[in-house]
DNA sequence: TGCCAGGCGGGGT
DNA sequence: ACCCCGCATGGC
């Protein structure tokens, strides 16, 4: 059937002053975003809409009201972007990236991702997570095209061994442990604390992954995923040992703590942690160009 | 070529 | 409340 003109299937987002190239940019794959417009997935993990950077949208699902919710349009951040403006660390990024917000992604996924960021570098992990979806080749078909998912639990728990290929190493276990709990309905996904309590019942997942996972699913900003990397870069801006790092976090981001992590890792284009230190030492605290894949130039690279 | 990296758990003291 | 080690993998 024809879409007629005026179709609510098809329209312009509310931005509210959002950058849609840097929403839609950040930690994205190619297949997904290509400089002009990116598939959104909502709920389920299934697409939702096509939306273009100048915030064209086409609807396959859901409401432009959840797709909005996605890209985080619907959420004030000038309370985290007045903070950063004076903050030794992400004052650049508050000044070249004030119309970036967090796109969230399903509580499954975000585990996921978690998990592929324990004890590797940025790069590795993010690589990981790109031979996950294009070894277990899950799609479905949408406007006409075929558009990767990422794998579902049962997926993987009935070809565990493409876990392994994807190069997690021993973070495979974690994974497949993550995916019965899923699929077992053991993760509660209703709020932020259950959420993160269910998931380090999960052998593997510890306290970084379980924050990580709720900041990139639930936007639960409460709890920061102090890493190796985070806690040695608060030490050196805000003058503490990196034993108090997340102390000194908590107090200085108060509930945009997770949030603030996260933006981190994007104005340092998440390099590794002695170069990192080098430029806060420089002050360059926001995105360069590089020849290397950055959070913001990922989907140029994994396509 | 050996290191080592956005963790974690299990074992110590 | 600390400290220490091993762990799969791939990049430098």
């Amino acid at each position: 059937m024809a879409m007629s003109l005026g179709d609510a299937a098809a329209g312009v987002l509310d931005t509210r002053g959002a950058d849609l190239y840097l929403v839609l940019a950040t930690y994205n794959f190619g297949f997904w975003f290509n400089g002009k417009g990116g598939y959104v997935f909502t709920q389920g993990g299934e697409p939702a809409a096509y939306v273009w950077v100048d915030g064209r949208y086409q609807l396959y699902r859901g409401s432009r009201e959840l797709v909005e919710e996605t890209l985080g349009l619907r959420e004030d951040l000038s309370g985290f972007y007045r903070l950063a403006r004076s903050d030794p660390l992400l004052h650049g990024f508050a000044e070249k990236l004030p119309g970036w917000r967090l796109r969230t992604t399903t509580p499954w996924w975000a585990a996921v991702i978690g998990v592929c960021q324990q004890n590797t570098g940025f790069l590795q992990g993010w690589r990981m997570l790109y031979r996950l979806i294009k070894l277990y080749a899950r799609t479905t078909r949408v406007d006409g095209k075929q558009v990767y998912l990422v794998p579902s639990p049962s997926d993987v728990l009935s070809r565990p061994y493409l876990l392994r290929e994807a190069g997690t190493g021993y973070r495979a276990a974690t994974i497949q442990g993550l995916a019965r709990a899923f699929r077992d309905g053991e993760i509660d996904t209703g709020g932020c604390k259950g959420f993160r309590e269910t998931l380090l019942g999960v052998k593997g997942v510890g306290s970084y992954t379980a924050r990580l996972a709720a900041v990139l699913s639930l936007r639960c900003y409460d709890e920061p995923p102090m890493d190796n990397w985070v806690r040695r870069l608060a030490a050196e801006a805000y003058g503490v040992e990196p034993r108090e790092a997340e102390e000194e976090w908590r107090r200085r981001w108060g509930r945009w703590s997770g949030l603030a992590v996260i933006a981190l890792t994007i104005a340092l284009d998440a390099v590794p942690i002695r170069k990192a230190l080098t430029r806060l030492r420089r002050g360059i605290l926001y995105p360069v160009p590089m020849d290397k894949p950055t959070p913001l130039t990922l989907w140029r690279y994994m396509v």
